[in-house]
RNA sequence: GGGGUUAUAGCUCAGUUGGUUAGAGUGUCUCGUUGACAUCGAGGAGGUCACAGAUUCGAAUUCUGUUAACCCCACCA
């Protein structure tokens, strides 16, 4: 057997329907086998990096990883095809919270706790887990195609990073940008942590609002006030009003008498209290309260914690010791109201703080914590964007980034968590001084004892993560990577976090890798459920992306997520769009068959000439150059929606539909005569197919590569994937080929349009008459005769000499430069076609109205573009035809 | 309290510097299965582009306001 049969035996056993888990993951470990993922620094190629934004380790993959995967995945493989020295990092986090969780719920399962097992036996544990669950999302990201350089695959804590994270902290330490103060920090009670600002969330709340009255000392007055947690009031140290209010003028300066406690708390006055909330004199909790913990600085009040760690009420708050806070209010508020110390009630919204993690609500509390200052650290950040060094897609996230910036606090970076990065602290236990060291300490470098130990506390994961762009690459070693990689060129992750991420990001880059981490970062939105909810796991309606592969293949679900939306705005999933984006990988699985089917005897090194080439060859090419410019000005401006748009109308709308249908008379004529034609089409065929199935493989990795390995292609390369990207075809673009094209396909849905109106039996042949008006087309329909025949079941067809009568028994049509007739057997239906040809006049009619006012707009001639007015004229003159055409064709029917 | 997004066909959404007869998928109706594909093909119906103004020769597209939905930020007890 020949190349050429072999090569068509092979093709009939092509299935027919395409089934993705035939070949997904063959490819998959050809790829990674062959180490095309992999990249070594190349400093003849511009770089093009990207580092992974890292999941969770413990995590598994959801629809949001699906959609930042492919989006960054489309990026990687597009510029790889391009030329450029690729790398894509990837690695995942420890996220500290998150997995220390996990492990302490399966330590309560087994009837222990952390503090029982003690911090190394944890510590032990959580490295189990991780080894055990914590690559299953690494593996989970190679089934949706990711191609990821695994050679570089890092994690947050391994010794890399931490040596990153010693290096970034202590030298923070050593500028005074990182410091430790007792402060009032938000403080979850649940996770037993501190946590940052931006952990918390603010949700409103249905509260109330207890008015108390507090005894003025030693007089039969009160002092009114207005509270939302009466519970606080153990630690009650003062009571504040503004220092213009008339109602209390007299009262500033006394001191009163705190109920049940009977302590005496003095009031006095505060500018920051509003006059108009409640009763204008506010409880101060120094120890509670952020508010309030400024007042308490400010006029030296005492700081009386009364709710610990565990949101627990503590021995200050009496015999409501060790009772919960919650039910500590209800049982106090029944107590103050038999008192006589509850005034009044009022219903009161409020936002209220809870944990991002575990939603419990926040307890502000006093504790001694480490910090960043934000100040100088954000300002070149800000500027990094503010210049345009840094470019946001889309633009609108710019603003909300610099907002959050030019607002922002210290960030509070301890956590009360034994995973996670050690805090490289060491207290002194003699000279009671606090040393911050690169290397582990084992004696205080101030007075040389050995009694030290280090602070108990791990960094924040985001601390880490922050330095991701360029511990990855192997700061602060200066690696060569470091070097050609770094800034990276694109960071592509959700809206959800910019502050958490994004922006720390950019501090710690400019601070440590000396230079922005990104050129560009590309916001994507979130995944949401058909009802437009959120995907969780306590809704129960998240769908699994695994789930989706297995069942309709990795290409699809990518398809599925990129298509119908646009950058930065949530999207829905939907099963019929999955299902639609199938049937697209199927029209291409059956597009290529067909070819596949016919390449038997096909001499690859036929080599076609001008001459050789149909009207469709030179449309279809045509069609080729203009997706392959449109596709890729789309992948280089983010709109990958868009470029998979353009690439499925294309291949289905005109390719498929079109061309293929015009070549099957060529191919399945297997006569010496027809030979050339034959190649001609199977040339082109393979051409398109071949240049498109590279255009479409960023998108659709594993379909692309299973078919262009059987399609004729350039065999020194062994993979799609690191084929070159198509570009130069614009030579291909003819204008003339596509509006006769045009003209012929406008002709031949006319033609279908007039058969389904008169009910034509499918079999059967209709005759059409052709009278052009515009007579550069005639030839163009007699060359191309066929098209009609084959596509619109047109035959005969007549094209009438120029000035001839009209058929009278004769459905019409009407396109650019085309009258079209329909000659019936029998009587036509006179009043139903006049009907018909009323309304298409009405149509008509309009857009001339349209047109003429708009022509005749003295504005518009003089200020539009010439070229407008010019195609404003044509469009008019070609109504104009079609109305005499019609009219004409009207007065006809009357006759009859 | 501040800021943002969205409003286009029954449903989900495109429509990128203002000039289109306003599109797609899906659903719906009619017709069609011998050689790529019924995961398909052909044809049809279906839209005052939320509302009101403004700018302009010209607005789905730019600006302002209104309405509605959603989101983010925010230490009034």
């Amino acid at each position: 057997m020949s190349d050429n049969e072999q090569q068509a035996q092979a093709a009939d056993n092509i299935p027919k329907v395409y089934d993705p888990q035939s070949f997904e993951k063959k490819w998959y470990e050809y790829w990674e086998s062959n180490k095309l993922f992999h990249a070594e620094v190349d400093k003849s190629k511009k770089p093009y990096s990207m580092v992974i934004p890292p999941p969770n380790v413990t995590g598994q993959l959801h629809m949001g990883h699906a959609l930042d995967e492919t989006l960054q995945d489309i990026l990687i493989r597009y510029h790889r095809m391009a030329g450029y020295n690729t790398v894509w990092i990837p690695g995942c986090d420890h996220a500290g919270i998150a997995t220390q969780a996990k492990v302490e719920a399966k330590l309560r399962d087994e009837g222990t706790t952390r503090y029982e097992i003690g911090r190394e036996k944890f510590l032990e544990q959580v490295w189990d887990w991780k080894e055990k669950y914590g690559n299953r999302i690494m593996y989970q990201l190679r089934s949706i195609g990711s191609s990821c350089d695994w050679d570089r695959e890092r994690f947050t804590m391994d010794e890399g990073c931490s040596k990153a994270v010693r290096e970034v902290f202590v030298s923070l330490y050593e500028q005074g940008l990182i410091y430790q103060g007792t402060r009032i920090t938000n403080w979850c009670p649940d996770c037993n942590t501190a946590i940052s600002d931006i952990e918390v969330d603010h949700v409103t709340e249905q509260g109330h609002l207890w008015h108390l009255r507090y005894q003025v000392e030693g007089e039969d007055r009160y002092v009114e006030i207005a509270t939302t947690r009466p519970e606080t009031m153990f630690g009650d140290t003062g009571v504040a009003v503004h220092p213009d209010d008339e109602r209390y003028k007299d009262l500033v300066g006394k001191t009163l008498i705190l109920p049940i406690v009977n302590r005496r708390i003095p009031l006095f006055a505060d500018e920051y209290v509003d006059k108009e909330f409640g009763t204008g004199a506010v409880k101060v909790t120094p120890a509670h309260d952020p508010n309030d913990f400024e007042m308490g600085q400010r006029h030296h009040l005492e700081e009386i914690k009364v709710i610990g760690n565990t949101g627990k009420m503590l021995e200050t708050a009496g015999k409501y010791a060790g009772m919960d806070r919650f039910e500590c209010r209800k049982a106090l508020v029944k107590e103050l109201e038999e008192l006589g110390v509850l005034v009044s009630v009022e219903d009161h919204e409020h936002a209220v703080g809870h944990c991002s993690r575990c939603h419990s609500t926040i307890e502000p509390l006093v504790s001694k914590q480490w910090f960043v200052k934000m100040d100088s650290l954000a300002k070149p950040a800000i500027e990094a964007v503010k210049s345009g060094r840094i470019q946001f897609v889309p633009e609108r996230f710019t603003k909300i980034y610099e907002n959050w910036l030019e607002n922002i606090r210290d960030w509070c970076i301890s956590r009360q968590l034994w995973w996670g990065h050690r805090i490289p602290a060491w207290y002194c236990d003699d000279c009671g001084k606090t040393s911050v060291s690169r290397t582990d300490l084992t004696e205080c470098p101030h007075c040389h004892s050995k009694h030290i130990h280090q602070d108990e506390d791990v960094l924040d994961t985001w601390f880490s993560s922050a330095l991701w762009p360029f511990e990855t690459l192997g700061w602060p070693e200066k690696t060569p990577e470091l070097e050609h990689f770094y800034p990276t060129a694109t960071l592509v992750t959700g809206y959800d976090i910019i502050f958490f991420w994004v922006a720390r990001m950019v501090m710690m880059g400019l601070a440590f890798g000396k230079d922005i981490p990104f050129h560009h970062v590309f916001i994507h939105g979130l995944v949401r459920d058909s009802q437009g909810r959120k995907m969780s796991k306590s809704l129960g309606n998240g769908i699994d992306p695994v789930e989706v592969i297995d069942k309709y293949g990795a290409d699809t679900l990518r398809f599925t997520l990129i298509t119908g939306n646009t950058p930065g705005n949530d999207m829905r999933f939907y099963w019929e769009r999955v299902e639609s984006s199938r049937n697209f990988a199927n029209k291409i699985w059956n597009a290529s068959r067909y070819m596949l089917m016919n390449l038997a005897g096909f001499d690859k090194s036929f080599q076609p000439t001008d001459d050789d080439y149909t009207l469709a060859d030179r449309w279809i090419l045509s069609r080729y150059a203009q997706t392959e410019r449109n596709v890729t000005d789309n992948i280089e401006k983010f709109e990958l929606g868009e470029a998979a748009r353009a690439l499925y109308e294309f291949i289905w709308n005109e390719f498929c539909d079109w061309y293929i249908e015009l070549t099957k008379a060529r191919l399945y004529d297997k006569t010496e005569e027809g030979r050339r034609s034959r190649e001609t089409a199977l040339y082109v065929l393979s051409f398109v197919l071949e240049h498109t199935l590279r255009l479409l493989h960023p998108f659709m990795p594993f379909l692309t590569e299973e078919i262009w390995q059987k399609v004729p292609h350039d065999e020194s390369v062994k993979s799609i994937m690191i084929a070159d990207w198509p570009a130069g075809q614009e030579h291909f673009i003819n204008e003339a080929a596509e509006q006769q094209m045009t003209a012929i396909m406008e002709t031949i849905k006319t033609v279908r349009n007039l058969r389904a109106e008169v009910g034509a039996a499918p079999g059967k042949k209709s005759e059409v008459e052709l009278n052009f008006l515009d007579e550069a087309l005639r030839p163009v329909f007699a060359a191309n005769e066929s098209y009609l025949t084959v596509l619109a079941a047109a035959a005969p067809v007549t094209l009438l000499p120029q000035g001839s009568a009209k058929p009278e028994n004769a459905m019409t049509g009407l396109v650019d430069g085309v009258e079209i007739y329909l000659p019936l057997k029998g009587l036509i239906d006179v009043e139903k076609e006049t009907a018909r040809l009323n309304k298409e006049l009405a149509n008509v009619e309009k857009e001339i109205a349209r047109l003429t006012k708009k022509l005749g707009n003295q504005g518009f001639i003089t200020k539009a573009p010439a070229q407008v007015v010019e195609g404003e004229r044509q469009k008019l003159a070609g109504y104009q035809e079609k109305k005499q055409s019609i009219e004409s064709r009207i007065a006809d029917l009357a006759k009859l």
